[in-house]
DNA sequence: CGAGATCGTATAGGTTGCTAAACGAATGAT
DNA sequence: ATCATTCGTTTAGCAACCTATACGATCTCG
């Protein structure tokens, strides 16, 4: 089981190497460090998340913005009424649907988002500080291959393998 | 701000593609799934943290165990009862400072371990099905530099820049 | 010996994030 | 018009994790 990579530097296969519990842990430690981070914005790195969406792909019901950002309806409202109560972004219905809520990120939205992005910024320049720039970008497109697959594998179909273990 | 990769393939500079909240998200959907296949074990990820390194590194008496997972002393203890209770850990005073207690992996913990190892291996590979072998590694690799580079960083000094806004 | 620090322990309380269930409003099909 | 479905919302409750604090036992140093 254990290996060996072909650079020989990093000895893969002992546990405290794995990079599924070194994802997991280190998430967390990021988790940690934006939190309080946009705190001192008053955003958690959930509303940060929504805000960046809506910023990237413009307008969007709560649905779309429900199932992009993986979270249960009930709970993005409870992420969006407070962004909603500070401007940051309006809830208008869809002419077109009227019982859908169309998000849309307002100009001071767009600013604190600016501001809170900065401010994350900072988070990962000291997170990531061991890595040069090649290897940042590299863990960057990693991170974003992963994640793609995992968004929309997620949503095509059920679990493909494994997975029969539930406690409750 | 907005930088493109020499494939040009994926935009960086979208809010979305933050490497730093990419790493928050993605560990918290890899904590999730870990907890899935370790609750099937009886373990929670941090349990199985701990017996991997104990397995690792050898008896550890619980303050440096404590430092190894950066976790606070108290917190530990909750940790461990369980282990103890189910005869994967004991827990035995050390003779040269009757303080200390050795936290020694029995071979009832080793089985444990390889069967968690195995159940978290599936995770793995389901979460990283969409990575080449070569970039796998390359993965494992970089999150190895960020956490080493936290663990010995965190335990030298303080925080190097930055980090003025605390809510309370 | 006595003061102070260290190690392990117990407990209380808070935060974050999630699930589940129920509901009103709007839509769409028959 | 009626029924099923979808969208947004509310609320209650649970689980994991962390902090802070206090305490007894033990070591160290003067």
């Amino acid at each position: 089981m254990t290996s060996v990579t072909s650079t020989g530097r990093v000895l893969l296969g002992e546990h405290r190497n794995s990079p599924g519990l070194m994802l997991a842990l280190l998430g967390h430690e990021a988790m940690r460090r934006l939190r309080d981070a946009h705190t001192a914005n008053g955003l958690t790195p959930r509303q940060f998340h929504v805000l960046g969406l809506l910023h990237d792909r413009g307008p969007l019901a709560q649905t779309d913005l429900a199932t992009e950002t993986d979270t249960a309806a009930s709970v993005l409202v409870t992420q969006l009424n407070p962004l909603e109560a500070e401007g940051l972004v309006t809830r208008t219905r869809d002419p077109r649907d009227r019982r859908r809520h169309l998000v849309v990120l307002t100009d001071a939205g767009q600013q604190r988002l600016r501001d809170a992005a900065a401010a994350q910024q900072e988070v990962e320049d000291d997170l990531f500080r061991s890595l040069t720039d090649t290897q940042r970008s590299q863990l960057t497109q990693l991170l974003v291959l992963v994640r793609d697959d995992l968004t929309d594998g997620n949503e095509h179909c059920g679990t493909p393998a494994s997975l029969d273990g539930k406690t409750s």
